[in-house]
DNA sequence: CTTCATGCAAACTGTTTGCAGAGAC
DNA sequence: GTCTCTGCAAACAGTTTGCATGAAG
């Protein structure tokens, strides 16, 4: 179950033995076309908006899965929901400013060298001392944007 | 509603009109003696140990009033559930270290003066670019610990 | 004695599970 | 044909809300 750009998710699903159905090809098709970071209920929305009729625990079923085989990737912003993000190559870090009020996110990646090394510094130092195998960061800053603050 | 040491809470809830009661108290010092990040049923359950009974709702309104008074911290590891962190002048700054698995959470403060100078210079660089308050951020190393990788 | 706090029951939200029928291979 | 996938209904967990009672000031 490596991760892969999900042009090759037909590949990705055959080769670990799941099939290619159409609810799948339509989500898929739905988290391309909507982009961002939509909960299931988004997502549902927008297959309504092309009258594809799935039901919600086929999408989180089918969430779930693509998770699994690092088709999507999923963020927890702090409102108790899960979001997803399909995963690319040239998507691969960015991090997030999140508005408390809208839930508004927005992905920047300036900075990204320096805190890359920085990063990656203090993982050494973690992983070292605590004995951990870490898997991902996150960071994340929060706050108010323009329309909020009024 | 300034942030405050929790040494002051019972001044912190009389300036801002709230009364001092009993749940109110036991709960404080739950958190005291409990220390980490309890969510709230292991609030509760902290509070059966010294045969407090309190009630479920009293303990989740009794924690909004004081995040919303600056004595306790909120964080969110994913796990859908709210934890909480007695707020105090020593622990304002430090980041987390949290095991994908058994969602055990190391503090870490290591590397903080490195951290500090770029998050202060990312912080000003997202302010000025996306017109955004930021009020906070988070940075967080998710992975697995010696025991739940076995 | 007024106002705010408490606690119960019920509602709510996002998510998960059991199970029978449908579809992929 | 077999085995997985789907979708409905029901369950679930954490949290929130309405409302009558109780305690603080």
């Amino acid at each position: 179950m490596r991760r892969r750009g999900f042009r090759n998710w037909e590949n990705s699903l055959k080769e670990n033995g799941y099939k290619l159905t159409n609810p799948r090809k339509t989500i898929l098709e739905a988290l391309e076309r909507r982009g961002g970071h939509p909960n299931a209920r988004e997502i549902l929305l927008e297959l309504s908006r092309k009258n594809s009729e799935i039901g919600l625990t086929t999408i989180y079923r089918t969430l779930d899965l693509f998770v699994k085989l690092g088709i999507l990737k999923r963020y927890d912003f702090g409102d108790r929901q899960n979001r997803y993000e399909l995963f690319s190559e040239d998507n691969e870090h960015h991090h997030h400013l999140i508005c408390k009020k809208c839930i508004k996110v927005i992905e920047y990646d300036d900075f990204l060298d320096e805190e890359t090394t920085l990063i990656k510094k203090i993982e050494k130092m973690l992983t070292e001392k605590y004995d951990f195998v870490i898997d991902k960061h996150e960071l994340t800053f929060y706050g108010y944007c323009k329309n909020c603050r009024k």
